[in-house]
DNA sequence: ATTAAAATTTTACAAATGATAAATAATGGC
DNA sequence: GCCATTATTTATCATTTGTAAAATTTTAAT
């Protein structure tokens, strides 16, 4: 997906700051399995996905929980560094090779505090990633294992081609053994 | 706690930019119980918090799920009212007799194409909200029930003077059962 | 203070999910 | 294509959480 493209599905921007974005960002690639973030560091870049997935996982103790997975058109951050300049919390590994656009997130600071229509992209970009995270937090909590499971499926429906299996579980907040279950009980 | 405080703690603004906000607020009273919003409706105002405790939670068929309390310096928005001008899928409830502020959202979004510090205000907020609720959601994961519990009321310590335990079970994603047990177990 | 209503806890049992280990299937490197 | 590795499924049993109903406590109104 082009760059105007992803910008502007977020919110559409004027001719001039979208030129403000675009030609702060490089074109980079990276190969399957390459780690892109990592917990615990302030993260300098962020990213908006060309094509491939990836996706972004938290360590808890002995094991890691998948908690987003980002394709095509989707902006990569952490969070924490982004909003609060602090270590991060989450890692981001590449599921598929990728080619992504890259900025730095210190020049888009910059660039909030100088032009109106970009500050105004980025609390769209804040607001439409907060009410899908809450709407995943209330659906965490009235539907079953096996309803999150069918409309993961719904709404991404090639997410089983490109994303291993453990990881779907751990995204639902269940186990890799409880999602089998759940897919031997559907057939 | 005092609206220019309020507005303060998500970023400051300039003095100019500050007045055109608090220039178009009316304060307001509501006796507990109080139902200020009801889901399937577009809200057209949103409120900050002066003192106060309120809820706010989601049909869920046969019962309610409570997932966010708001008490004094916080903000009360539809999210999908707030964001997308459809239809909010939350109600927001009054713990207690609350003072609010009430500013209309239509008036807030007019300022966001006018004043870039206002701007940038607004995308602090939704971003400090987006991390609030990304934690809650990863922490749903990888933590158990009574662990979330204790944290709860670590951080916020007047919790159980202010708030049912229906409501707390709720939030925390358990039955009322289930939150009856581990209180039992913790002392 | 008394009483009715609401909130919370307790109990007993059912259902869902987790942990572990073994079996099977799929994948990638040579 | 073959083998080693990794991913997934299956089976068993333990643990957690839910459901329902009754008991108890708290709250609020008179």
């Amino acid at each position: 997906m082009q760059l105007t493209q992803i910008l502007d599905q977020v919110y559409p921007l004027p001719q001039g700051a979208r030129e403000k974005i675009t030609g702060r960002v490089r074109e980079v690639a990276f190969g399957k399995n390459h780690l892109l973030m990592r917990a615990g560091r302030v993260e300098r870049n962020l990213y908006f996905i060309q094509s491939g997935m990836v996706r972004a996982y938290a360590d808890a103790g002995d094991h890691e929980i998948t908690f987003w997975f980002g394709s095509e058109g989707e902006t990569i951050v952490s969070m924490n560094s982004y909003v609060a300049g602090k270590p991060g919390y989450e890692h981001i590994e590449l599921l598929e090779p990728c080619i992504l656009y890259e900025l730095r997130a210190e020049e888009l600071q910059q660039l909030y505090q100088e032009d109106l229509q970009i500050a105004n992209w980025g609390r769209k970009f804040a607001e439409r990633e907060l009410i899908k995270t809450e709407e995943r937090l209330i659906s965490r909590q009235f539907k079953t294992a096996a309803q999150r499971y069918k409309e993961l499926l719904a709404d991404n429906p090639d997410l089983l081609q490109r994303v291993a299996l453990c990881h779907i579980a751990s995204y639902l907040g269940i186990t890799q053994v409880s999602l089998s279950r759940i897919r031997s009980e559907i057939r």
